[in-house]
DNA sequence: TACTGGATTCACT
DNA sequence: GTGAATCCAGTAA
């Protein structure tokens, strides 16, 4: 596989508009290489660590094409791609279909389903072995995201979890259709 | 310093 | 469909 790594300028934009853009897309930790099928864009709204000026959220807020890598629920850690250059912004990976390293991540996630490996925004970073050490670093090197065509519109629908999980209706949040390791 | 709740997941019924 | 697991960041005092 021909992988080119992704801009830091690619991030600079708005995290709403990005978050679309990011489907298909790949990412690369060490042996684990998966493609981006679901994401969840944050900016500055009231279900966003962005809304408030916490040391925790900083990478938000000063950084764009950086890894922001939090603990959530005691057990679980979620990455997010952060954007807006001069702003405050960030996309969730919520979803990625494994490509490569499968053995690693099935050994990682203590399951051989592959359906199961990273259809979750935790199960992700579990998988990949992505950790608070990750946190605030910049793409590239061991751990980055690469070029790929981007989704034909009609695999692109709006998910299931809307009203759902999170109880809003965000107009941002997307997975892809007909695809078995779509989330939700 | 102590308390509260969370961008989740999974086992169990 | 329901509830437990589990710990850190944020907030209040």
């Amino acid at each position: 596989m021909k992988l080119k790594p992704l801009p830091k300028s690619w991030f600079a934009g708005d995290a709403v508009a990005l978050a679309p853009k990011l489907l298909g897309k790949i990412v690369k930790r060490g042996a684990c290489v998966g493609r981006i099928v679901e994401t969840e864009a944050y900016t500055t709204d009231a279900a966003s660590h962005g809304a408030k000026v916490t040391a925790r959220s900083a990478p938000m807020r000063e950084t764009y094409g950086h890894w922001y890598v939090y603990f959530t629920y005691g057990m679980h850690w979620c990455a997010n791609v952060t954007t807006n250059e001069g702003g405050t912004g960030a996309v969730l990976i919520r979803a990625v279909e494994p490509l490569e390293g499968l053995a690693l991540m099935k050994r990682r996630r203590k399951t051989d389903v592959v359906q199961n490996l990273a259809n979750g925004p935790a199960k992700f970073c579990q998988a990949f072995g992505i950790t608070g050490k990750d946190n605030a670093a910049a793409l590239g090197g061991d751990f980055a995201i690469y070029d790929a065509p981007e989704l034909a519109p009609e695999e692109i629908g709006t998910s299931s979890r809307i009203g759902i999980t999170v109880g809003t209706e965000l107009p941002w949040r997307f997975f892809v259709k007909g695809n078995e390791f779509v989330s939700g």
